[in-house]
This record gives structure tokens, sequence and C-alpha cells, in this order.
DNA sequence: GAGCACTGC
């Protein structure tokens, strides 16, 4: 286990091959040793990798094997050493490709860093990698290619059967995220036209069997046995992992307040237990923030041995500067305890957790396809979760995890496995991009997890209604393929298009920039009042969408800067995405032939192109409110302006919303006031004129 | 007057 380079007594090096592609950082002293120690060394390491003594399996299988499944736990090495292995083997002779892919961009980073670092060569030379925005291969001379999934179904739209890769290594497939359920039942298809291409899907779950089940070719009268190609059975290879052992505690009965339970487990293994850092796992920010507070009081009360407790919270949505303060080192004869939401469990990694407490539960996405609106919803975490969670208390030395739950709820009630992302999502940016592949048939489509049809029936409806999919559902000519040409949601998309006519196109790339991410303002639930008032600085009377523009226009001004954003309240980090993708969308415009011009102070046109894209999100203010209740056009449904946008309390009679938060209430988040005459012009066909005319007069 | 698990192109 010990590495050449770590001795006994200091610090030991960060992790050099993490499986879940956290955040990986380098200790210094790693960093500089590796110039001094040279190839030797880092040969000797991956030899003590527990994948190295299946490289000779490995290789076999894949040579013998059309789809080869790698079960693989933390710390086996498998992402890093197979496609070296594969390329020592030859797999990259002749200008071919080994190609990995993962769900993060980070992990994309980190993984090609550390293979090429093995190898002894530059990241963008023999390995590279691609990511949005981010493209470091070199054609003709990179062999290992490492990018994100997403990445790789963009590329399918130029080569639908990725000619140029010989053998393509799907990591991290028991995520079972959106574009990896797509990637899967679409590589499957490849494989009918291409039998010399080799799959592996690599999983750290044994859920392998159905993912086996799901290659598993039918008997087809196309596709022989026969000499010289690899058999369509796949081949199924556990590799064991490297973590230490972490001992498993349950509660006796069951808790019925987990914020509380978290509290009293923490203060019982600072009382208890030896030194080491605590992990905890609640579900958002607001379960957080009170188990913060609770276990500071606590240990501001209780002086016996809690002084040493340095308590931090960590979400996504928490500024920079204190997401990283959970990486710093603990001080000596202190402990840290982090409590976080899911992101600790698969996005970033943090050194030095000894204990984790696991309440049990996260928040996830469910989608209702007959409401069409998408929710969060606390729900029990999988088997498949808990024991990742677990997995964490055991990188540096034998741990021990928490559960927030009895023996008896783990073992027979808990979900081996949580449901596919595929079945729980609107499908309208996954079936568009199904329909650019060719894919007509989507209810027939082969999938790892086939989502409900009456949410595919759906996304169809809205891409039909959006003039995208035609009486045959096939993408309709320009604008169908230009729609499926823009990486956004195709209500962005289709907004982007009509602005191109409507002579504002500028304009909306910024709102489509802006609205393809979180949120530009910081979130500040301490100064929640000043954020308002910096919000009202920028507030334009058509609403939010116009609202960004100046803000945009601000930051321009203000030459980039990020003491303008912090003054006004405005995310310096998410500005810069801003930009990023607002290039990005520019040249893809310029592309597909779009013009590209300012409308300059003429609101109308740009609220008109709003309309093109969103006109199924119009709402009317009910006549008899005082309360500033909407109702939808299209369903009646009740909804709300949230209160942080700015017209709320404003109520113009129509609308239209760029998304909904459904809490006890739907609130609608970033709205603009429209006239009801352009929802007939955008949309003739949706909004009828006997359907329409008794609402507006 | 209230809330945002996490990714990705």
């Amino acid at each position: 286990m010990s590495s050449p380079f770590w001795k006994p007594g200091t610090e030991k090096p960060r992790i050099l091959e993490d499986e879940e592609g956290g955040v990986v950082f380098f200790s210094p002293s790693l960093a500089s040793s590796s110039s001094g120690y040279g190839y030797a060394s880092i040969e000797k390491q991956r030899q003590r990798l527990p994948v190295y003594k299946y490289r000779t399996s490995i290789l076999y299988l894949v040579e013998t094997h059309a789809t080869t499944i790698i079960v693989g736990e933390t710390g086996s090495g498998k992402t890093t050493q197979i496609p070296q292995y594969l390329k020592e083997a030859g797999w990259a002779d002749g200008g071919r490709v080994i190609a990995c892919t993962q769900p993060r961009r980070l992990a994309v980073q980190a993984v090609a860093s550390r293979v090429a670092e093995e190898m002894g060569v530059k990241v963008g030379e023999e390995v590279g990698y691609t990511i949005r925005f981010e493209d470091l291969t070199n054609k003709g001379v990179t062999m290992i290619k490492f990018l994100t999934d997403g990445v790789l179904l963009r590329e399918m739209m130029d080569d639908p059967l990725l000619t140029k890769y010989s053998v393509i290594m799907v990591d991290e497939a028991h995520e079972r995220s959106i574009s990896t359920d797509i990637l899967l039942g679409l590589l499957k298809k490849i494989q009918r036209r291409r039998p010399e291409l080799r799959l592996i899907i690599s999983s750290a779950t044994i859920e392998a069997k159905s993912m086996s089940a799901f290659f598993q070719a039918r008997k087809s009268r196309h596709r022989m046995e026969c000499e010289g190609l690899p058999k369509m059975e796949p081949a199924i290879l556990s590799v064991e992992g490297r973590g230490f052992n972490v001992q498993i505690h349950y509660v006796e009965e069951p808790v019925s307040d987990y914020v509380q339970a978290v509290v009293s487990t923490v203060m019982l293994i600072n009382d208890q237990e030896p030194p080491g850092d605590i992990l905890v796992f609640l579900t958002g920010q607001d379960d957080i923030d009170a188990a913060v507070q609770l276990l500071t009081e606590e240990a501001r009360t209780n002086r016996k041995n809690s002084s040493g407790l340095i308590i931090l919270p960590l979400y996504s949505g928490l500024p920079r500067a204190d997401q990283e303060l959970v990486f710093s080192p603990t001080p000596r004869g202190k402990r840290k305890v982090v409590i976080s939401t899911n992101i600790a469990e698969t996005s970033l990694t943090l050194e030095g957790v000894v204990y984790v407490v696991d309440s049990g539960f996260s928040k996830q996405r469910f989608y209702n396809p007959i409401s069409d609106i998408e929710n969060l919803v606390v729900a029990p975490i999988s088997k498949a979760s808990a024991r990742q969670r677990a997995g964490r208390a055991g990188r540096v030395r034998p741990g021990k995890c928490y559960r927030l739950y009895t023996e008896e709820y783990f073992v027979n009630e808990m979900p081996a496995e949580g449901i596919p992302e595929m079945q729980r999502s609107n499908l309208v940016s996954c079936v568009i991009q199904l329909k650019a592949l060719g894919i007509d048939n989507i209810l027939g489509f082969d999938w790892p997890a086939p989502p409900p049809p009456e949410a595919m029936i759906r996304a169809v409806e809205v891409l039909y209604s959006l003039g995208v999919i035609d009486d045959d559902a096939k993408l309709t000519s320009p604008t169908g393929f230009q729609v499926a040409e823009i990486p956004l949601d195709p209500m962005i998309s289709k907004m982007i298009l009509s602005s191109s006519e409507l002579g504002c196109s500028e304009e909306i790339i910024t709102i489509a920039a802006i609205l393809s991410i979180q949120s530009i303002w910081v979130s500040s639930r301490g100064a929640q009042r000043e954020l308002d008032e910096a919000r009202l600085r920028f507030a334009a009377a058509e609403g939010d969408h116009v609202t960004f523009l100046n803000v945009y226009k601000g930051f321009l001004q203000s030459s980039k800067s990020s003491r303008w954003c912090h003054k006004n309240f405005i995310n310096y980090q998410s500005m810069k995405k801003v930009v990023e993708i607002r290039e990005q969308l520019r040249r893809i415009a310029l592309r597909i032939g779009m013009v590209l011009k300012s409308c300059e102070s003429d609101m109308q046109v740009l609220r008109k192109a709003v309309c093109a894209g969103f006109f199924a999100n119009a709402c009317r203010l009910e006549a008899s409110s005082q309360s500033g209740l909407y109702k939808t056009i299209r369903g009646s449904q009740e909804i709300y302006i949230h209160p942080s946008s700015v017209l709320f309390r404003v109520n113009p009679k129509w609308i239209v919303y760029h998304s909904l938060v459904s809490t006890d209430r739907h609130y609608m988040r970033n709205v603009i006031s429209i006239d009801p005459s352009w929802l007939l012009e955008a949309a003739p066909h949706f909004y009828q004129h006997q359907r329409l005319n008794p609402i507006v007069h």
C-alpha cells in the first residue's frame, strides 16, 4: 500500500488513482518528486494496483469479446490503467484511438493528467482529453483520449459510427446518468455495424448482470459467430478495490429527526473515537445549515472535548472560497466535521475522513410527464449509494460508518439501485439528440432502462409544437437540424433561432447563456436585503430576461471585473461561464447560418423571440386575484411569480416563464411580460384562435 | 416574500 514517495510520519501523497474521478489535489511532495524519481518508480506504482494482476485477462477478454464488463471497486486503478494496457497491446496502432468516457469534466482532466504523467508525456500529445470548451488532443498523435460522455454523444453527430475509435471504455456506468444511458444504447447499435469495435463498460456495482443482459445480442441472422470476430456474449470481470475496511454501525430504532440524530452521532464519535475527520451526508442546504448551527452550539456548551471541532458545510451553491475550506488540512489536535450533500459522494473526494455519518436520504429529481413538472424530493438512497458513502471512510485507514437507519431496513427495504435518471427526467433534449442521430423510432429504441412512454410522448409533443419535428416525427429542415446543433434545451435553441429573424440575436444569445447556468447572483441568505437591492439596480420593467441583459452590459463595462461583481452581488464565476457559453453559441450561430444582429433598445422584438421558444409557458394573471395567482394558458395550472423575480408584486397580466420551482406552491423563475397576440404569431398551431380569443378579451 | 441534490453539451 505504501508508495515509494511516502514515508511514515509525513503527509501521505494525495490520491493517485481516484476511481470516482473526484477533485484530485496532488501534494507538493508528489509533484516535485515525480521528476526526481523517473519512470521506474512510476512503473512500480502501476504494478501495485489491484488491476495489474488482471492485465493479461483483461487484454484477452477485450480481444475475444465485443463487450467486456469490468466491475471494479474504488482504488482498483481501472480507469488509469486499462487504457494504457490497451495502448501497450496495440489497440492504438494505425492511427486508431482508445476512448475513455467519464460523467464529469473534472474527472476527465484529472485522469488524463495522471495517465500522461505515468506515460511521461504532455497532456494533449499521446494522451489527451476533450471537454466542453477545451480540446486538448492532437489528431494523429493522441492515442488515449479521455472525454465526457456528453462530448462523445456530440461527436456522434459528425461521425455516427465513431470510426476513429478502436475501443471505447464507458466508465462509471453504474451512475446511470442520462448521457451514459443514451451512449450505451447507441454503442450497442454501433456494434452491429462495426463488429471490430470493442466496448468496455466499467461499473462499481454488481449491476453488471443487467448490463450484460443488455449487451447480449439476440441470435440474429445478420451476425453469425464467425472466425476473426469477437464473441457477442459479454465477458464479466471483477477487480477488487484497495480501500480499507469500514466497520458499519446501524441504529437500533428508526430515527425520527435525522438532523438531530446527526448532531448526537457526531458528538458521540468525538467523545469516544480516536482522531480522524467526520463526513456527514445530509440532503440539502436547509438541513445542512441547521445541523451546522446545532453542532456549533452543542460544541460550545459541551466544552469537554468539542473545542477541537471544525464544523464546515459543503454544497454546490456555496461560494467558491467556502467550498475550498473543506480541503484545507486539519490542524493537529483538531477534528474536521464536513456536513455535505451528495456532492461528496461522487463529485469530490475529501482526504482524511475516517468516520462517515449517513442519513440515508438525498434529494432526487422526479418528473411528472402529465403535469410536465420536475420536482426535487427528499428520498431514501439505494444500497449502492450507501456503500459508496461508507467507502468514503476507508480511504486513508480503516474507518467506521454510522448509518442512521436500521440494519433490518438496509437489508430488507432499501432498494439495491437508484432509479436511472432517464426514468425521472424531462426527455426533450434526449429525444432531439436521438432524432439528430437518425433514431426515428424513439419508442422502439433499445434503452438500458426504458423511460416511461408518457414522458417520451410528452417530449415528442413539445418538439412538435416547437416545429422541430414534423407529422412523421422526423426532424424538420432546417429548423429541427439547427435546434439539434445548439447544445441547449430545445426551447432555448428555438428562441435563439427566432432571434435571427427578429433581429435581436446578439441580445438573445446573452440571455440564452445566462438562462442555461444555475444563477448569476451570489447565494446569500444572510444578506438577503442587500441582494434584493442590488438586483433592483439592474431591474427592467419588461422582466428578468432584460434585467440579465443589464447585468451583462454592466459586467462588460466594468471590464469583466470581479470587484464589480462582488459589489453588485453577482457571482463572478458564473459570469465568466456566461461569457464562455456565449462565445460558443456565437460560433455555432454563425456556423448554422444565423444572422447576428443587435436590436439596440427595441425590447419588443426581444420579448417576441422569448415567446417563440417559450410560448408553451404562457400564463395569465387571474382577474379577480389580489394574491398574484396566475394560471397557465395550456393546463390551467395555478402558479405564482417567484419572489426573486423583478416582476414579483408587479404582476403583469401576461407573462411567459423560463422554469418552475415546485414546493408547496409552483413558482415561476425568470419571467418576462408579453402581449398575448405574440403567442398566436409564435405558435398559431398551438394557440388556435378559438381557444385563445375568449381569454384575450 | 422564498429557496436551489448533482452533472453535462
